[in-house]
Order: structure tokens, then C-alpha cells, then sequence
DNA sequence: CGCATTTGACCCGCGC
DNA sequence: GCGCGGGTCAAATGCG
């Protein structure tokens, strides 16, 4: 959440805050784009116009964003005469003048979050204190621990200042956190922890050590043994998440009573979950002979029209090429979940972690409360921002991002927002740089985004309430969420509705 | 007749 | 220890 305004931030530290609204943005520009900026003479000719209007400088910021500097190099190509330039002037000026109220409503807003947020990070921190008080008498990488809260810290701090957004410093030191987040240190750190949660785990339910390439779960492995597969030490997920057993949920709207997702599933149960008053449905993938995946579909209770299935456990088949994106997507969204929830039972995401994804008013929920972590990716909402890679068919209601199927790790796994009234401002509009800068991190490296969740997790500690809802109430605080990395095996099929 | 679904019973974990 | 709830099993049932 602290990203929600990169370049706010950026723009807020590049300078003194009493020049705000001109020298700074000028510093700004002066590290980073004056050396494509200078060459260019249309650039002077430029400056006296400015002049005339201080906010002219500031149209030099609303050049990251494109928008003001198109308007003047509109004008430099055309080299109007002055009298032809006044109109244009003074659509600058207004211009300007709104965007100088759009500023100002981004700074309260701005503000308001990050008085917001330090009140939330205090307490949280300090439930973690005592929480981090019991644990690290089993500890012994305590040393790790702290730096691992304060590389997480780092990322969410909203600083003394109580301004989120403004913590970092200039574009370098936003791409020195992205180095920090992607670095071998940090990412170790995270799967440290994963690993010690594991540890704990594996003591609590000692069959799942025996689980084989699936994620760890207790189907086919206790009551099945026919279903017990050996254990390969290559296997990449069982080397990570032994004892972790995540699931992926997907709310969508839909009236067929199950999703058609590209595989084939045979009903076993069928039972009524408390607060619900919708039976819960119990699938058993049948496209293979012991195939341990699974899937609960259940219909909201407060909304009946909206479909919640529930995938667990990764096939053990080939995929038709209809099932591999949403194996794909739900094994990243797993695999996010598995690599970060660790000692938290949700997990802040921002949307502007992810400015890649297309996705952005998507949301997805990241609960690690027991007994498996769970991400919920809530598809009922904002269907016109999904892009329809794959045409669903008539009756499916929802979208899912199957954009790009194949590789579709790293794409987004992202849905509404349950409060239609969070701002959401397209990212492109708001923080160009930052976006880019994280952007190339996440593409750089796989783990990055895993290792986003995890520290963001780790600082985030318990949930106040840890009271769980009933039926698929249950659920936490819906985030927005990051897509993952590709590394873990498909755990689940297409999706689309019958 | 074979297969899928239904449904009650059973098992297990967790909280009190 | 007991009750509750989630998850699974397996016999019964339905359907093509």
C-alpha cells in the first residue's frame, strides 16, 4: 500500500517540500532526464514560455505522465506564432490549475492513507513484538528475523513523516529497494522463514512430509495411500513448501452450478457448511488415476449468483490446453500464498506493486489463517477491466485473466475490489517511473513478487481479528495481489463456467 | 450394466 | 473429554 503513489512519492522527495511545487520537480527531472533533455534546443525555446507562468514548471512534472509535455512539444513542432501560442497558454494554465487540485486532493488523500497506515503498522508491529517474544525463544536466526521486519519495513513504512508515499527518496534509492527486495539476502530470508514455518508444520501433521510433488495436503495422502506418490527430490514445490498446504479460491459470478475449468471432476461430497445455506460440493479430478487435486465449489451467501470454487493441490497430469491457464494461475497464485504467508494470516498487497498487470482494479484476497492459507481471487467485480484472452463461454459471467495462458505466471491474478469505492487510479496516470522501476524488478526476478508478499506479510503479523467469519465469510481483507512465480507446478485447470 | 451422483456415516482437528 | 465443523468414504440411488 505504501506504492499506491510511486510517483507522488518520488515527486515529494525529490525536492525540498517548501519548493514543491518547482524546484523540486525540476531537481527531479534534472538527475534523470536531463541528459536526453539537454541536447535538444527546442527545449530552450521552451523555457521563456514556461516562464511566463510559474506553473509552467510545474507542467515539467506532468511530463512523467506525458500528458503536459505533449501539449508543448505540440508547440515546438509547430512553432505557432506568439499570438497563435496564448490560446494554447492558457489551456496550459488550466491545465495546470487542475492538476495542481488533482495534486492537492492526491496530497490529502495522500495523507490521510498514511496517517492510516502508521497507526495500523504501529499496532501490528507491536502484536508482533509480543507475538515474536514466544517465537524467538525457538528461534536461533533471530538476527534474521529483525532484518527481515526491517527489509519488510522498509517496503511499507510510511516513514516518520507519516506520508507513505514519500519514503523513497528519488527513482535511484526506488530502484535500490526493488535491488533490495530481488536480492539474494532478502529472498532468502523469506524462504528461511517459509522453511521454519514448515518445520513447525511438518511437527503438527508429520503425514505431510511424505506428500510428494503435489502441495502438501492431507487428500489422497493419509486416507489414499494408493494415492501416495514417492518423493522426488527435484520436486521444486515439495523442496519449497513441504509442509504447506495453500489453496487458491476464485469468486465469480456464475448460474451454471459449476465452473467448467478444463478438466474433468468427479463429485464426492456434498455437505453444508456452517453459515451458508448453500451445500458445499466436494470435486475429485478424474482426468488422472490418483490425481490429488480438489476442488469445493461452493455459492456466496450473500450473494448466491457468485460462484466460490475452491482448487487444492497441483495435477499430477498433463493439462488440456483449455486447463492450463488456470492451473497456471492458480499455481501462481499458490505459489505467492505458499512463499508468503508465513507467521501472518493475511497479507497487504498493493496494486501498485503490480503495475504490470493489466488488472489493476482486480483484487484478491491473501489469507494464511488456518488451516491452509488460502488467496481468494474475486472475480465479481469490474468485468470490463479483464481482457478476455480466451473467450469464456456464453454462460460464464466472469472474467478471468487467461491473458497470455501460457506463461501465465507473472500475469495477474487479480480481482475487484470488494469496496467499489477505493480509489483506484490507473496506474499508468499516476506513477510512471516507480511503475516502470517495478515493473522491470518483478520481471527481472521470478521471486520477486513471492518475496513482495512475504515481506509484506511478515510485517503485517496477525490480523487483528482473528475471529473467522462462517462459511466463505471467512474471509480476511481483501487485497490486491500479486501474480507469481512460475516455478510452481500446475495446480489447477482452466476456468470457465458451464 | 457401468458410471456418476447422492447422502449418511465416519474420521479428524480444533476449541472450549 | 466433549462437541462442533470440515472433509472424506462408501453404500445407495439415479441415469444413459
Amino acid at each position: 500500500m505504501a506504492l499506491l503513489h510511486p510517483t507522488h512519492s518520488l515527486r515529494h522527495n525529490s525536492g525540498n517540500h517548501d519548493r514543491r511545487n518547482s524546484i523540486q520537480e525540476m531537481d527531479f527531472f534534472s538527475e534523470n532526464r536531463r541528459p536526453i533533455a539537454a541536447p535538444a534546443p527546442n527545449l530552450q525555446m521552451k523555457d521563456p514560455l514556461k516562464r511566463t507562468d510559474p506553473h509552467h514548471v510545474n507542467t515539467g512534472l506532468h511530463l512523467v505522465s506525458g500528458n503536459s509535455g505533449t501539449g508543448l512539444s505540440l508547440i515546438e513542432e509547430k512553432e505557432k506564432p506568439k499570438d497563435k501560442m496564448i490560446p494554447l497558454q492558457v489551456k496550459i494554465d488550466r491545465l495546470n490549475e487542475e492538476n495542481q487540485k488533482l495534486r492537492s486532493m492526491l496530497d490529502q488523500i495522500t495523507m490521510n492513507y498514511g496517517v492510516l497506515q502508521n497507526q495500523l503498522i504501529s499496532a501490528i508491529q507491536q502484536q508482533k513484538q509480543e507475538e515474536s517474544k514466544h517465537r524467538l525463544g525457538q528461534m536461533d536466526e533471530k538476527n534474521d528475523m529483525m532484518n527481515r521486519e526491517l527489509s519488510a519495513k522498509q517496503f511499507m513504512d510510511p516513514g516518520p513523516s507519516g506520508g507513505a508515499y514519500e519514503t523513497p527518496q528519488s527513482q535511484d534509492e526506488t530502484q535500490e529497494l526493488s535491488g533490495s527486495l530481488s536480492n539474494n539476502r532478502t529472498i532468502g530470508v523469506v524462504q528461511e522463514e517459509s522453511a521454519h514455518n514448515m518445520v513447525s508444520i511438518a511437527r503438527k501433521r508429520p503425514f505431510v512430509a511424505d506428500e510428494s510433488d503435489q502441495s502438501p495436503h492431507s487428500w489422497g495422502a493419509n486416507k489414499s495411500p494408493k494415492l501416495a506418490q514417492p518423493r522426488t527430490s527435484t520436486d521444486e514445490a515439495t523442496t519449497e513448501y513441504p509442509c504447506r498446504k495453500a489453496r487458491v479460491s476464485v469468486r465469480a459470478r456464475s448460474d451454471a452450478p459449476m465452473i467448467t475449468d478444463g478438466c474433468q471432476w468427479r463429485k464426492y461430497g456434498q455437505k453444508m457448511a456452517k453459515g451458508n445455506p448453500c451445500p458445499r460440493a466436494y470435486y475429485r479430478c478424474t482426468m488422472a488415476i490418483g490425481c490429488p487435486v480438489r476442488k469445493q465449489v461452493q455459492r456466496c451467501a450473500e450473494d448466491k449468483t457468485i460462484l466460490i470454487t475452491t482448487y487444492e493441490g497441483n495435477h499430477n497430469h498433463p493439462l488440456p490446453p483449455a486447463a492450463t491457464a488456470m492451473a497456471n494461475t492458480t499455481s501462481a497464485a499458490a505459489k505467492m500464498l505458499l512463499s508468503g504467508s508465513t507467521t501472518s494470516k493475511e497479507t497487504h498487497m498493493s496494486p501498485s506493486f503490480f503495475p504490470s498487470l493489466p488488472y489493476t482494479s482486480t483484487m484478491a484476497t491473501l489469507s494464511a489463517s488456518a488451516p491452509f492459507p488460502t488467496i481468494t481471487l474475486d472475480l465479481t467485480h469490474n468485468p470490463n477491466a479483464m481482457q478476455f484472452h480466451h473467450s469464456p463461454p456464453p454462460s460464464t459471467p466472469f472474467p478471468f485473466p487467461l491473458s497470455g495462458c501460457g506463461p501465465l505466471l507473472g500475469q495477474p491474478v487479480f480481482l475487484p475490489p470488494k469496496q467499489p469505492t477505493a480509489p483506484m487510479v490507473p496506474l499508468g496516470q499516476r506513477h510512471s517511473s516507480l511503475t516502470e522501476v517495478f515493473t522491470a524488478a518483478i520481471a527481472a526476478d521470478p521471486n520477486l513478487s513471492a518475496a513482495l508478499a512475504a515481506a509484506i506479510t511478515t510485517i503485517m503479523g496477525k490480523p487483528p481479528n482473528s475471529s473467522s467469519g462462517s462459511g466463505s465469510g471467512s474471509s480476511p481483507l481483501k487485497l490486491p495481489v500479486a501474480p507469481t512465480s512460475p516455478q510452481l507446478p500446475q495446480s489447477c485447470t482452466t476456468f470457465s463456467t458451464n
